[in-house]
DNA sequence: GTACGATAGTTCAACTTTCAACTATTTCAT
DNA sequence: ATGAAATAGTTGAAAGTTGAACTATCGTAC
């Protein structure tokens, strides 16, 4: 990241337009989905804990796992699943085969909740979202934005190396 | 949102591979984005805030309409602004216009500390992002997003209309 | 088998964000 | 003018997040 001034490439319109209407619009789309999801006690974040953990073999998974898919750190997990627990969403479990970890195991009641919030949140999503964009809007955004993640994966790769 | 359940358009395999790819680059994007700010002491939405000042005509700006630019609840923007105010970045001063408002006014050190900060974040965004695009995608991106913010709008629109 | 570093997960304190309540002022209808 | 409603902005408490420190266990090399 560092350089002399004189290298530095300011954005070009193209490229400024780009960026801002991604922002922006990413801003209010993430704004918009969590409006719609009030009224089921579900954050965005915590939809999308629940809903890994629900596809997961017998609806449990192991903390480190499960923060990976969701993409939050063991800590911000940690923290929210005391949360889920207290309310009765899931428990914890030992874990025999490696006695430092835990299972999160999703309950009846945590099924219940997920299953209720789920067509609410994806219709939200496709009247936010996808029904906004063409079938080819959807391919070029697919492409575009799995190899930006590879990308991002490929130079963390590179940076951890140095 | 509500509707019976025999109602529910779940996602196509086309329709979920949009959404997730948005969805992960998204949020590692705006993670790196994030890590490459630090050292600078500005987090990327206290630089959005100081970026939206600078460009405002003698670097000051009602609360409400930096709020507004910038995205945030006015409370949040209070909040942020008195850290920032704290760090010497800007000064509040009185409305005489209309009293009940006031004047975000950026300093000198605030000024430096943003201009200080631009190449990085600039850096930044090309490498994570703009130079990951081709212009013909840059120009996708820029249709869809901004079509996507306007629909958000009129969705909004209705939504209290009703 | 022992000691080393790595890994799983939690906790604490600091910081940030949210939401509702609040003050002060302005706007508008009468 | 006058009072009701709207607007600008701040505040305080509760909730959420971060990052580092911590405990406990595991894997491995000697």
């Amino acid at each position: 990241m560092a350089g002399k001034k004189s290298e530095i490439k300011w954005l070009n319109p193209r490229e400024m337009k780009a960026w801002r209407s991604y922002i922006i619009a990413s801003r209010r789309l993430l704004d918009a989905l969590d409006m719609d999801l009030e009224g089921h006690d579900l954050s965005m974040a915590d939809y999308e804990v629940m809903a890994q953990l629900s596809e997961a073999p017998g609806r449990r998974m192991r903390m480190s796992e499960l923060a990976e898919l969701a993409m939050l750190s063991k800590s911000r997990l940690s923290h929210r699943m005391k949360v889920m627990e207290k309310a009765g969403w899931i428990k914890r479990e030992e874990c025999s085969e490696d006695r430092r970890g835990s299972w999160a195991v999703m309950t009846d009641k945590g099924w219940k909740a997920i299953v209720a919030a789920a067509p609410d949140h994806v219709a939200s999503v496709r009247k936010r979202f996808i029904d906004q964009l063409s079938n080819k809007d959807q391919e070029n955004l697919t492409a575009a934005f799995t190899s930006l993640t590879e990308e991002l994966r490929n130079q963390f790769m590179e940076e951890s190396n140095k």
